[in-house]
RNA sequence: GGGCGCUUAGCUCAGUUGGUUCAGAGCAUCUGGUUUACACCCAGAGGGUCGGGGGUUCGAAUCCCUCAGCGCCCACCA
């Protein structure tokens, strides 16, 4: 019978998202109603739920139920990522646990540990996702490497291929040692490291021999006999091709046409001249390193010089490396410098600080290697891309990342897709026996094609397919098509009808890897765009403000945090403060705010319960639908409507209306935490400190009918307006509010819309809410001369007054009276409100001089802004430019403070006289 | 090195085209309060010369310049 004081919603939320399952509520099939789409970003596959997710997910389920409840047929596609290189670095960790090794492995062994890994832990993070009360489409769960995305992404690659945007070729990539394979840009990160510059003497050659200068050391001291070359990464010496100085540089003319000696290496490698090298830096002499660095490639390749690879794919020197063969390129360095020292080689060694590529993945520096690869060609897929964004058929929200997108835009280079990985969609390339290949959906489809090409005996064998695989964001990019099969079947009934999707939420490190490609993809493929709006939201972070993270361990546990405030609350603490492109500094103490919120919505329903017949609910964990309401004559509901609650629903109603306007408002402009920050202040201020306090019968007393079927219809609205917001709670309440049919929802009903219950109650006139502020002041003289709430007293009021909400603050402010008089009682203690006067008699309790202080400051202040008023008023500038109404307002400004300090003044006046 | 953005109460943030209600909200703080929905509560209060300086204007948190601090993105200076 009694109703605990305290929500608990463990119990509540798995119940009523069983309900939803069950009753089918989040499935979409195309029909006639507007369609309304939102693809999630798939997180990776054996992923596991972090803050990251909870606040975008959050957000996605807020506009999805927010456009079900709008009579749209909201559809939210959930899915997973293959997540190439991260999940195989996951199996590879795994397996070396296990003392495996992946070279050991045949591709097909390994790819059997990742399917296994893949199912083992797949599909964690959608579980979790709907503990937060994710209103997806379960029934449409997709995967990048699943049988359609798959056949997707290959038929794209042919495509792309045969109209020539898809080429092979060598050059220089971003070499990722730790996971051995070729990087796009977007995927290293560039940091600020301190490391050290090393001088590095070459000597001069002149005719003689390499070991005849290297021998003869005296003549190293001598500047003439060498050039010395400023580098980071001495390591590299090896792979030293050629010396280039600028050819106007005085300080190195000595050098001109000359060769010099490459250390340790002893290599006679030419000096050449260009005026790429900067005259400010180092020594103005440059070592050329084709191999390993994308200027000295560029280099290269205009001079013609060798390449010479140093590198294994691990990060080791090859035999280029000589003695320090096989061993790490960081240990070389060290081991170098050394050596160098040791050979009289070594100018000096200075500290530095330069940006250094870091994998995004991995987190090991990136090496610039030269390599085989395949890339797609960006530019001709960027133009209708950028003006998509730039002319607003794709809106941002906030805006600013238009800018960003638009430089990436028009700067953009060739993406390289292929990874040296085996977890991915494998290259669908075939590799003819003497050289060349074809590209076809199938080995079958690849022979026959090979066939006609080659005039030599070849069978299906001969065929090798491309060893690599692609870049994950390969799939990603077509993910809005690929859910509803658009690729393989583009005139398909589902993509003709959710496609183009409403809204993407992401975040905006993925700008450029994903955003940017799905606009992309959606016009080549679509010729339309893929989204409407995308809103991004911010970094969530810790008190501190760092990124939250594994690895500081800085971040709660998502799931432990719904256990412990809720779904509902955790939502709401993940709303608040998070207005979107702003980071979010992340405390629980926000969950906790959510988790109070829940507790007044559940106590003002208590309340309101109360009122009503004999079988409310029974606690959250029992109440059924079904049971919770009986034909029974109501309880304590009976009698005439009091003129107090009569003005309070009127009131309400139209505070409601407004409300539910500018909530739509906010929405529109997808501010949604301001849109949940109204809903707040509308419920516990609005609704719970004011009307239902205005509406409550005293102790014991019914509650007239009117009044409490008014009530529960604007408990049921704000309910349906909580409810994208905060859908456990609100299904529970709703059908403990009023009997529901079994299959009935409050995710399924109507948003509220306005005007709320038809045009016949009007606002009242009264002076908007000056009632409020009348009963406030009140409330402060009582608190201020200490009069218990219980003791009634009189209000006079002085001057203009509209008296339309007197019954409201007569009950509010426990007064016996309110009385218009043209003087008040001498001992009485006023406010001004607008500019009338109120005042309260006191008796003989009222303190005068504190009164009189009071007042004295009041006017000093009303004094100061009348000067102030007055001033512009009489400066003549002002009076001749100043429009018309901005003229009328200051001087109704300074005709309200006149008419105050007049009611001062009296007032002053008054008490002196009584004293 | 280039580009973009930010700086408003102790904290997190609103502040649309410069002009009523422009200096706001939530949280936190302080004071008082509990037999009658809720202490995960109620009532009330205090708190900011809108980063500094200069300018435009009758009028600037809002527009311009400048300085300082912070953040993000992009970039091949060894």
């Amino acid at each position: 019978m009694e109703i605990a004081s305290n929500y608990s919603p463990n119990e509540v939320e798995t119940k009523w998202y069983q309900y939803w399952m069950e009753k089918g509520f989040f499935h979409s099939e195309p029909d006639e109603r507007e369609p309304y789409t939102i693809v999630i970003p798939p997180p990776n596959v054996t992923g596991v739920l972090h803050m990251g997710h909870m606040l975008n997910n959050t957000i996605q389920d807020i506009l999805v139920r927010r456009a079900r409840m709008l009579g749209k047929n909201a559809c939210w596609v959930p899915g997973t990522d293959h997540a190439s290189i991260a999940t195989e670095a996951k199996v590879v960790a795994k397996l070396a646990q296990e003392g495996i090794k992946k070279t050991d492995l045949t591709r097909e062994q390994f790819l059997e540990h990742v399917w296994e890994w893949t199912h083992k832990h797949g599909g964690i993070i959608l579980e979790q996702l709907k503990k937060l009360g994710a209103s997806c489409d379960w029934e449409r769960t997709c995967f990048t490497m699943d049988e359609k995305r798959s056949e997707s992404v290959i038929k794209v690659f042919i495509d792309l291929y045969n109209k020539g945007l898809i080429y092979r070729g060598v050059r220089m990539v971003n070499w990722d040692p730790a996971a051995k394979t070729a990087l796009s840009d977007e995927e290293v990160i560039h940091k600020e490291q301190s490391g050290k510059l090393y001088y590095l003497r070459y000597m001069i050659c002149d005719g003689g021999i390499a070991g005849e200068i290297a021998g003869r050391s005296p003549q190293r001291n001598d500047a003439q006999q060498y050039a010395v070359i400023a580098t980071t990464r001495p390591e590299t010496i090896f792979g030293d091709t050629a010396v280039c100085i600028n050819p106007n540089d005085p300080r190195n003319a000595h050098l001109k046409g000359k060769k010099v000696i490459v250390p340790i290496v002893n290599r006679e490698v030419p000096i050449i001249e260009d005026d790429y090298v900067d005259l400010e830096f180092g020594t103005g002499c440059l070592k050329v390193t084709p191999a390993h660095d994308v200027n000295d490639y560029m280099l290269g390749e205009k001079y013609g010089l060798e390449i010479l690879d140093i590198f294994n794919d691990d990060g080791t020197l090859n035999a280029h490396g000589l003695q320090y063969e096989g061993k790490d390129r960081f240990e070389v360095r060290k081991q170098i410098e050394k050596d160098l020292e040791a050979a009289g080689l070594m100018e000096k060694v200075e500290t530095y600080e330069n940006k250094v590529g870091f994998s995004e993945r991995t987190n090991v520096p990136i090496e610039p290697k030269l390599s085989m690869q395949w890339f797609l060609k960006m530019a001709p897929l960027a133009t209708p891309a950028l003006d998509a964004v730039m002319d607003d058929t794709i809106q941002f929200y906030p805006p600013k990342f238009k800018n960003t997108y638009r430089h990436w835009m028009e700067n953009i280079k060739d993406w390289n897709i292929s990874r040296q990985l085996w977890w991915g969609h494998r290259i669908p390339a075939y590799y003819l026996p003497q050289g060349g290949f074809v590209v076809a959906y199938t080995k079958e489809e690849a022979y026959k094609k090979a066939l006609s090409m080659v005039n030599y005996q070849l069978s299906i064998e001969d065929l090798r397919q491309d060893e690599d695989t692609l870049d994950t964001w390969f799939s990603s990019w077509l993910w809005p098509i690929s859910v509803f099969d658009g690729i393989n079947e583009p005139h398909n009934k589902e993509i003709d009808y959710y496609y183009p999707t409403n809204d993407l939420v992401t975040a905006p490190e993925i700008i450029f890897f994903w955003v940017a490609r799905m606009i992309m993809a959606g016009y080549e493929y679509r010729q339309q765009p893929c989204f409407k709006n995308v809103y991004f939201t911010g970094i969530v972070r810790d008190k501190l403000g760092r990124k939250m993270s594994k690895s500081l361990g800085n971040s709660p546990d998502p799931i432990e945090l719904m256990t412990k405030y809720g779904a509902d609350g955790v939502r709401m603490g993940m709303l608040l403060s998070s207005p979107a492109g702003n980071d979010l500094p992340f405390d629980e103490s926000l969950c906790e705010q959510g988790r109070n919120f829940n507790n007044k919505i559940w106590n003002a329903f208590r309340l309101v319960k109360g009122w009503s017949p004999p079988t409310p609910l029974r606690g959250a964990s029992d109440a059924s639908p079904a049971e919770d309401n009986t034909k029974a004559p109501l309880r304590g509901v009976g009698g005439l409507q009091p003129e107090s609650a009569k003005i309070a629903v009127r009131w309400f109603e139209h505070k409601l209306s407004q409300t539910i306007e500018s909530i739509n408002d906010q929405f529109d402009k997808y501010r949604i935490s301001e849109a949940l920050m109204e809903v707040y202040k509308l419920f516990w201020d609005e609704f719970s400190s004011w009307y239902l306090e205005m509406v409550k019968p005293a102790y014991g007393q019914p509650i007239d009918t009117k009044t409490y079927e008014a009530t529960l219809e604007f408990f049921d609205a704000l309910l349906r307006l909580l409810h994208p917001f905060m859908p456990f709670i609100t299904e529970e309440l709703w059908h403990a509010l009023a009997e529901r049919k079994d299959g009935e929802s409050i995710m399924v009903s109507p948003a509220p819309r306005t005007p709320l219950r038809g045009a016949s109650d009007s606002p009242l006139e009264g002076g908007g809410e000056d009632f409020k502020e009348i009963i406030s002041n009140i409330r402060t003289v009582r608190l201020q001369k200490n009069i218990p709430n219980k003791d009634s007293l009189e209000l006079q009021v002085l001057g203009d007054y509209n008296a339309d909400y007197n019954p409201v603050i007569l009950k509010m402010a426990n007064l016996s009276a309110i009385t218009k008089v043209a003087e008040k009682t001498p001992n009485a203690v006023s406010f001004l409100v607008k500019t009338t006067e109120f005042a309260i008699p006191l008796g003989n309790t009222l303190n005068v001089e504190e009164e009189l202080e009071r007042l004295q400051k009041e006017l000093a202040h009303h004094q100061g802004f009348l000067k102030s008023v007055t001033a512009k008023l009489s400066n003549e500038n002002f009076v001749a430019k100043a429009p018309a109404q901005v003229l009328e307002l200051e001087r109704k400004k300074q005709a309200d403070a006149k008419s105050k300090i007049k009611s001062i003044e009296e007032a002053m006046a008054a008490y002196r006289d009584g004293k």
